[in-house]
DNA sequence: AGGATTCAATGACATTTGTCAATTGTCAAG
DNA sequence: CTTGACAATTGACAAATGTCATTGAATCCT
């Protein structure tokens, strides 16, 4: 049985959500909320598996609440339900780990089933949305200049520089990246020297840009070969 | 009539793919290739609506050959068929554009129901794959420090401040950026101490960072309050 | 008009960053 | 053992970056 809470100050949508999903097998209406500070507080007594929320509400707003609730709970899933696929509100909702992204004109067989794939662990966007977080990402992941770098021209990168990569995308000095690895300063500099050269940058602003926009940082070094 | 062009590397799969398709109405299978060169050539050709693409195949992999045609062509879809839902090539497909990312297990319904999505500007992808995705959105668009900074702090950040911190996201020198915004080199210098003061950050390679986690590297500038 | 505020510029300065050549130690192949 | 390759270090230097106090000009109240 999964638990489902609602959220959203408009009592028609509340109402219509609530009576079409309790006639769900399998699914049961644990909680609404009518904004986001009440949904924060029903949480802690209820404790839904997952969660219907509007973004646009009075007071606290979804994203903030979003935001709240993935603190208090990493495990809770959060669909947001809203009427515009505005990309700003996209991206604070995944920045701060919505799991499903519905627009309200959605048909009650596709939000059980959001409801149900969220619920195993999957994802479920609207085809609009899923297409703007695309778009998104491809923005995010290009620059003119990081494109030039092609696959071929980092396979050649040590073990070493690819950390100190990591590091300088991480924001670190090179002080700190020095501490960190345990190598003097000028050890670092000369591979930053040496990264700079191979990837064709010129500073090593342009290479935290590359590492965040590459999947460098979210790879794990850790006994890694090269 | 939406043009479909298959392309993977097992015989098995193209054959079984055009025969479900064809039989579809408002699907026509206008070409099969068999690896990515293949599929490059026929694509001059035939002018594909939608392209099914393996990702794994001999000689130019999948990702390769997506990169070539969004080049050559932007508004070709491409839609990634696979049978592993690995991170990297998850995000590869999406940084070169991909309009859907299907593992190989779906049913022929919903490969239908993407074609048909994909051909109308949306996006679509297995469940299993968004939630990857968002995982991914999501790690990309928080690191310690950043998390740190609140909606509240960069309120209060001015046009001129905004732009240079989209130049430096774009990893430009302040010589670059003076002569980009027609500031003395020693106000773009003023400019950046304020940010970093605004926003508790250190260099300008951390504003970097900030700038591609936060979404101000997608916003357009030119005409706009504060 | 006078005072306050903002925007842009300047110059002097300290710090950080990037480059380069030279050195040391280790390891493995010949 | 020697040679060569490689990893790490050092120091000296040049260039870029960041800080700060000050100044002039424009603008905006009231």
């Amino acid at each position: 049985m999964i638990e489902v809470m609602i959220v959203d100050d408009q009592e028609i949508i509340r109402q219509s959500l609530e009576m079409m999903l309790s006639s769900k097998p399998g699914i049961h209406v644990s909680a609404t909320a009518t904004d986001g500070r009440d949904a924060i507080a029903k949480v802690r007594m209820k404790h839904p598996d997952v969660i219907l929320m509007d973004i646009r509400m009075p007071g606290m707003d979804g994203i903030e609440c979003l935001k709240i609730i993935r603190e208090l709970n990493k495990n809770i899933k959060v669909i947001i339900l809203t009427t515009f696929d505005d990309d700003e509100y996209i991206y604070e909702s995944l920045k701060y780990g919505a799991n499903g992204f519905l627009l309200k004109g959605t048909k009650m067989a596709e939000i059980i089933k959001a409801i149900e794939v969220v619920n195993n662990g999957g994802a479920m966007m609207d085809s609009a949305v899923s297409s703007k977080v695309l778009n998104l990402f491809a923005q995010m992941a290009k620059a003119d200049y990081s494109s030039r770098i092609d696959d071929r021209d980092y396979q050649d990168l040590t073990l070493n520089e690819l950390k100190i990569i990591q590091a300088i995308g991480q924001g670190l000095s090179n002080k700190e990246i020095s501490a960190g690895l345990n190598f003097s300063e000028g050890t670092v500099r000369n591979y930053i020297s040496s990264v700079l050269r191979k990837l064709d940058l010129r500073d090593r602003t342009q290479i935290a840009i590359f590492a965040i926009q590459s999947s460098l940082m979210l790879r794990d070094l850790e006994g890694e070969e090269e």
